[in-house]
DNA sequence: TAAATAAGAATGAACGTTCATTCCTAGCCC
DNA sequence: GGGCTAGGAATGAACGTTCATTCTTATTTA
């Protein structure tokens, strides 16, 4: 196994354990050897166990980004690019549960509220095509006019719900759901 | 102290520390500090920790659900019905904030998919107001038609998520904001 | 004084992390 | 090329800590 397989091996081992575990279901031993490695090898690839989960946040978070902006294009109206970036995000959590499952551990958890904190406080200009949108939004009277975060938690709150409640198999969302849910989601935050 | 002072202190004590810190940052012994008691005499009062949990939360969903209930009337109109539990609902969590920190530790742990998972499963008639509103919502067509467990995630989703912001401090929420957004989520369920 | 109750020290299991040791491999000498 | 060696990589037993729970002793109550 070469060194990047093992690092590769380690990542999805540890993301697998605490997406169905959470955190402390995912000890460090149990990481190594689903990972077929040794517990120590693991503390040659990261630090400690805390800068492995922001790590393997932060590839993540990178992956999406980069998902969500395929084929998004600032020039159509508000509600379609809406309706593209929430469909997108809900198609990658039901294609890749685990992903999901591991965020929603994160940002449960004191990592997730202090990266929330952090990206509230910083708020730099165009980091952020959510945010970007919603700001449009509202100066084109198409959004409701609220505090950007009670915008963000009225679309991202019932995605989230229903991402969670489909993976958990409390319902089986096929297409028609999923549009219907993000059109729901639209009329929680549209004038 | 009397017997049930120290119980009662013992709760306190469980509730605040697992609504601040979750339920790995609430030892027994820590527990037993807070509650001036010995860590030995909570499990004169509790079979051991899990049972303490499950108990403080079923005392939690007893005492919410009544609170719901009051000046609940069956014959007003839906969306007058509606406001009005979410309304409630969202005054409880903001004035006991612990609470809901501690019901949200709750629901995002194995014990509160559980719980969920029974209550689907079980499934009573007339167990739950929600339910009942949610049914009549949708056959008197003023609800969207969809899965009842979608209309619950697009009505609770971004109440919680809106409370939990305002608790953590990321926004004040007053008087006027609150029923913004709450009309905001009736606006998701509404047809 | 006998029985019930409380206290907190003791226990053992589980955890993250470390470190002395072993293993592997690429480069070198003969 | 075949053996030898150095050095980075990997290992897993061991360590110190933390936790839930139990146990022994002390205190209160009736």
């Amino acid at each position: 196994m070469s060194k990047q397989d093992k690092r590769d091996e380690i990542v999805r081992a540890a993301l697998e354990l605490i997406a169905e575990n959470g955190f402390h279901g995912a000890p460090m031993a149990m990481i190594a050897d689903r990972a077929g490695v040794g517990a120590g090898t693991i503390y040659r690839y990261f630090e400690n166990k805390d800068v492995m989960i922001t790590g393997l946040f932060r590839e993540l978070e990178e992956r999406l980004n980069h998902i969500l902006l395929e084929g998004y294009e600032t020039a159509k109206p508000i509600r379609e690019r809406f309706l593209h970036l929430y469909t997108t995000l809900m198609r990658y959590f039901i294609e890749n549960p685990l992903d999901f499952r591991f965020l929603e551990q994160f940002f449960n958890s004191p990592y997730g509220v202090e990266h929330r904190r952090d990206k509230l406080l910083r708020a730099k200009e165009g980091c952020d095509v959510f945010k970007e949108l919603f700001e449009e939004g509202i100066s084109q009277q198409v959004m409701k006019d609220l505090p950007l975060v009670i915008l963000f938690d009225l679309a991202f709150g019932p995605i989230l719900a229903v991402a969670r409640d489909h993976i958990l198999g409390f319902i089986m969302l096929d297409e028609v759901l999923i549009t219907w849910s993000i059109e729901a989601c639209w009329d929680g935050v549209r004038r």
